[in-house]
DNA sequence: TCCAGAGATGAATCCACCC
DNA sequence: GGGGTGGATTCATCTCTGG
């Protein structure tokens, strides 16, 4: 058999050679339907990998996968499925092309892979997803439910509760005879939703080759993970630089690969060696591990027009209007912290940056208040919060009422 | 002209009544594509409304949306757009049509509208998203830039650095003649991306009005406010609840409805006038959650814990914690008010909802001020909002600096 | 007027270095 | 040495220029 071989050839060609029914997960980055020629060198300037578009019109383009797409259909087992990386400009002929190759009804999912990106001058809307097609074979398709944690706003006692439906047949929490709410048994999360927000490959990942297009393998493994279990066999018929490949083999699937390239399947082959893959961070420890910003916080920067700075252990945010073409940092006193230790740290971070004012806002008074305007800086302005104003106000005029009461 | 105006009848028809190039930005909510019959009742069980589909093939309902999408682009202006949300089945089909009609350089984007929602895990991914087909008239679009916060992880201080290319092309932070890092503007935010995380309507709200594929009035307020200004046209050829002019009027735009159903004009009537929206929990934090309140107004209101308030002259909001059992009502002092003005209008509505304490916040010093705190009432409490307490202090600075310049 | 190629863009995020 | 922060690098880009 191929398994586990990378093999440089025509797809079409070198799918003849798969028997039927033998392949459980098919992922498909064809080459688009541009005009351009796609080209990029790798990191060392050592290789150059390019390829061109070889159609003269649409048709013809669409008549290269098709042929190509029924092979997959082919090789594929019952259970199998395929994964269709579409192109912005293509995808909607693609859509119809699959429709009529694998039947509407076997249409599963259209999965919007989401970024973020850096951006560039465009007038409209950045272009941050991009879309997958997921297809099975037949209804019968092997699939391994992924669960996701729970948003922050979901209630979790609504979920363990367990819901029938009453005589008029809405849906209601199911209670005992007396009366108490019964919980079901502990769910396991939220299914996974055909929305994946998965970091972009960075410009300075280890895991990146110099490939044009190349994806991040936590897109491939999510992808492998849904549809294979151990053992099974994915295959790649146009595998660039072999992310689907490197991403089965971490997975211990088994895996075949084709490219027309023959340098994308040297590359692919030193990657399969070497195994690199690049920790999103961002994934792992959730968006929270970066921030240090309250909601409050965030609030009180944005009412005096200052930009949020979320990595910085001294400064919170920097005002948007610039003074004397410097930037002006802005601290807001944290709950543990005396106003001296906030000046402090907010005094240091704003050297290094060049700020030559900053600006701290006090939220509340220290137990021991070793207070003292006169010994700060002038260039770093204290200002209390609306809070401790109004909180100083309603203490003052209870002081009043007290008085007055007796 | 039919301005502001809702209209019972087909689409077609009704269009052929508007000239040519009156219209800023079209949504459109076609009927979609299916075999079944839609059918759902209102909350109170009182009225029920149902279309069925009414097309025998593919190739009738696209002949049918082909004529009415010809008359939009007609009606549209040069600078106008037009956003076509699509149906999982049909969208294919439908964006072949409109790359026909609107030609493919004016495609301009594809939304994807991204939400969570509770539903019983079939086998397969969960359904989240739907697709907005976003295309201009011409290249020269009427497009507002809107921009949203920096990621966590964003180096924003690094960002407001200028750079320029040195003598190999690279990529370099901009020095000056002293090696000083030089700082650039400072900067407005990340430009929108295509992807937009907005609530789906939650069942139990308040703005659902127990209408088939309702869709969030913010979704439509993120529309409208990207292509048109105020004063601009809004023509919803099928608007069903008209979800779409109610956003449209919240905004102070122009608007034309138009539906085949009695009951969908009535209803979105209703609707129009009584304005009710939903104040969604999951985005408290949003910004067009309050209309007649700025962003700015919102901000300031939150980061004293305080809930903002609609429609009232006078109060803008009321502090979260009661004092002596008494809410204590918040104003803001707007730009075109003096602070007298702001006080009587806070003083008076406070005495119609018993306040005993109110509190209010200048924001900008009167030209001619007449201001004089001793003779407010002191349980009126006026607040210096910060801006004008960091403006002060720069312009103190500028005065010292021009004295040491002397 | 159109197309090709040069030049400008700009935030996201891992890396590497720094204490 | 580990936690935090400055830096480098990217573009199935985008826009503009010139022939």
């Amino acid at each position: 058999m191929l398994e586990n071989t990378l093999i440089n050839g025509d797809a079409l060609n070198v799918m003849k050679k798969i028997g039927d029914n033998q392949i459980d997960a098919i992922y498909l980055d064809p080459p688009f339907y541009t005009q351009d020629i796609q080209k990029l060198t790798s990191r060392k300037n050592e290789e150059e990998y390019s390829f061109s578009d070889r159609w003269n019109c649409m048709d013809e383009y669409l008549e290269y996968m098709k042929l190509r797409l029924y092979e997959c259909k082919r090789v594929l087992k019952e259970t199998g499925s395929l994964f269709v990386h579409c192109d912005r400009n293509a995808s909607h002929y693609l859509k119809v092309l699959l429709d009529q190759i694998f039947g509407i009804s076997n249409f599963q999912s259209e999965i919007v892979w989401s970024y973020k990106r850096w951006s560039n001058s465009k007038k409209g809307l950045l272009n941050n997803h991009q879309i997958i097609l997921f297809y099975s074979k037949s209804e019968d398709f092997k699939f391994n439910r992924i669960y996701t944690e729970y948003s922050e706003t979901t209630n979790i006692d609504q979920i363990l509760q367990e819901r029938v439906r009453d005589e008029k047949g809405k849906s209601v929490y199911k209670c005992d005879q007396n009366g108490e709410v019964v919980f079901g048994k502990s769910k396991k999360g939220v299914p996974l939703s055909d929305v994946w927000d998965i970091p972009y490959l960075n410009p300075k990942a280890k895991e990146r080759v110099g490939y044009p297009t190349q994806k991040p393998i936590l897109l491939l493994e999510q992808i492998i993970k849904l549809v294979t279990d151990e053992n099974d066999i994915v295959l790649d018929p146009f595998m660039g630089s072999g992310t689907t490949l490197v991403a089965a083999k971490m997975l211990n699937r088994r895996y075949i690969g084709i490219d027309i390239s023959k340098k994308a399947v040297e590359l692919a082959e030193n990657r399969l060696e070497s195994l690199i893959k690049t920790e999103s961070h961002l994934l792992k420890k959730g968006k929270s591990a970066y921030m240090n910003l309250s909601e409050n916080q965030i609030n009180i920067l944005k009412s005096i027009k200052a930009t949020p700075v979320q990595r910085n252990s001294g400064i919170d945010g920097f005002l948007d209007e610039f003074v004397n073409d410097r930037p002006v940092s802005v601290k807001i006193q944290k709950e543990d912290e005396t106003l001296e230790e906030a000046a402090s740290k907010l005094y240091k971070s704003s050297k290094t940056k060049k700020c030559i004012y900053m600006i701290l806002i006090r939220t509340h008074l220290d137990f021991i208040d070793t207070f003292e305007y006169s010994s700060y800086p002038n260039n770093l302005f204290i200002i209390d919060a609306y809070d401790l104003v109004i909180q100083d106000f309603f203490e003052r005029q209870k002081g009043k009422n007290s008085v007055m009461a007796i």
